[in-house]
DNA sequence: AATGAATGAGAATTCATTCAT
DNA sequence: TATGAATGAATTCTCATTCAT
């Protein structure tokens, strides 16, 4: 009868979310939402079907909640601060390699909500809100106090940044190996292609 | 009993098929490959679900038709002829203009089977080799062409550019309203983003 | 308007229906009834599904038109005539030759029909009545001309017979090569059999 | 957790597959494999469709485990001990006493699986060597023993005999009430029809 | 009469979810 | 709480039958 918030009860209860989570984005990233089943997520968390429904309302639940954690991962990234680079160039430098890093470990559960990203409208809502927003407006508020001037363009310049950044790790996912092999050399050549002429 | 040809019943046939893979591509982008049920599609189709059948094998089969018409439409976009343009600015400007032209219209078919390619390794080769990566091939010879030096990072780069594009097509699907609203607006961004400086 | 029976328009009748039931007795035979479709019994008889119809109520009907072109054969067999055998044994073995080589020929036939017969109220009844029945009348009457005492073990005595016959052409279906490679030596061996002690 | 085979859990799975077995048999009797529905079949058992699936793979696999309940059924007739008959012809009766027997209780299983037997080539196939190929050594090997001259025709004698008990059984299925109703006078009368003269 | 595309009822199978133990 | 057997709605696919040409 007592409901008072049991500390010990509940960091069970997180880690066997964490648990569940952790099973549902292999699986998912396998097999895709659809085709990964309930049955299969139990058996690589090492729990029976029926647990996972004491943790999560049902399969949706669980997609929401990978897609809770890559917003928290992401939310965390938000809080870049600058270290003491002296010039704009290594400041977007030093900012692609921290989104970057953090991009890379977050593959597969982008593998795995994307799909049901561009075809759940509440779904595509809620990650563009709490995650792409945010991170375009941090964009946007760093244009626009370094330029005054071409202001009608940062809008879409900062979404091509952005979504350069979703391209690559896009193409990595589609099976290009040159991305996936030189990941960590990809800010400096998008640093190198942003600030340096092309030819 | 004729086995010859009938120009009239090929076209019927084309004309079936066509009909089946638009309505397809509606359900699919509407509710993901999964979600959508051959009977939606037979009935947006405005026919009966058999019917499906004797023009495609199977649902799989429906999925991976929509994709040869993504691919066609790729193909036809490869026989980018430059015009007069003057320097390479000019030409890279082009390019994307006739690229993004080419992707606006897709963006619903590709919204259809992006997250199978994710999770269907087979789908997802068949894809990278028959449209990304003849894409990326015709970028590096582009670029080895116009510049010796820095070899190494060319595939890089043109992986980022065709990223940037992918991932300007993502933002837009994931309900970035920016990129829908400004789409023509994009070639002229890219190219200032690639070749001017920043800031 | 002519509703006189025109006789070539009823041979041409008779050969399309002749056309599919050799069609259907094959497709029957190797799949089964059920398995068997009617685009396939149209396609072995070279001809468009739709026709079957023309000639056919219903897919039932094409079976019982096999199992009647069977009792038909059998009928032609019921209509056996003494030679000038001289005793019991001899007739015996003339008699079982002769239905022995009518078998032959329609196993495949059977083997299309039986799995409906024995599952088909009305088809087995239909069966039983035409073909069973008659060739174990026809069998008591035999052996009650003959023998005047036994009478209460005749109608079980005959059947054994019926049986014995339906038995062999079974295991022979049902993939014994001995039955099938010895076929022609069956009479001899099942006279000896009934008529001669075992051992 | 436990995957030592728990007692109780395997008598509840072997009374669970009983159940849809016979189940099974019932329908298969009745209206054949393929007019028998899983829906059905589950409706006599008295469980959900689903349930069937629990416990077998698909609706082939139930045929495939009605086959092998015919198979333990004749595995154990097989193992037949003479008693202290004094005679070939008492043996030869009290052994065709027990076969019937045992045939008698599994008409409707045969009649279930033999329609599928006669058209599958791999139920055929396994059916003839783990039942019928069994009882016919079984049966040449007794006649070895006896008898060393006639060794050419034993084989077909054999299978004459067998291919009796099987006919007689069809008989019964194909609506023969005089089969069915003395069935138990059949050994008798067979063991008089190939051991005493005909006539 | 012949054709074969279209139809849609019906079947096997899957799997999220429930619930008795 | 954990379990996993049971459930039955939902889905893909098949195929006998129809009918416009």
């Amino acid at each position: 009868m007592t409901k008072h918030p049991d500390p010990i009860q509940t960091m069970l209860v997180a880690a066997r979310r964490t648990q569940i989570l952790d099973a549902a984005i292999t699986v998912f990233s396998e097999k895709g939402f659809h085709r990964a089943t309930i049955k299969e997520i139990a058996r690589v968390a090492g729990i029976a079907d029926g647990t996972i429904y004491t943790y999560f309302a049902s399969k949706d639940e669980v997609l929401l909640a990978v897609l809770d954690r890559l917003n928290e991962t992401t939310e965390r990234g938000q809080q870049f601060v600058l270290g003491d680079e002296q010039d704009l160039k290594a400041f977007f430098r030093a900012y692609l390699q921290q989104r970057m890093a953090l991009l890379w470990p977050n593959a597969e559960v982008f593998r795995a909500v994307l799909p049901e990203l561009l075809v759940n409208g509440e779904l595509r809502r809620q990650y563009y809100e709490q995650v792409l927003a945010p991170t375009i407006a941090v964009g946007e508020q760093f244009f626009q106090a370094q330029n005054e001037q071409l202001q009608i363009t940062i809008p879409l310049t900062v979404r091509a940044i952005a979504g350069t950044l979703l391209g690559v790790l896009l193409l990595q996912l589609l099976g290009d190996e040159v991305v996936a092999s030189q990941w960590e050399a990809l800010p400096e050549v998008l640093t190198a292609l942003f600030f340096d002429k092309v030819v």
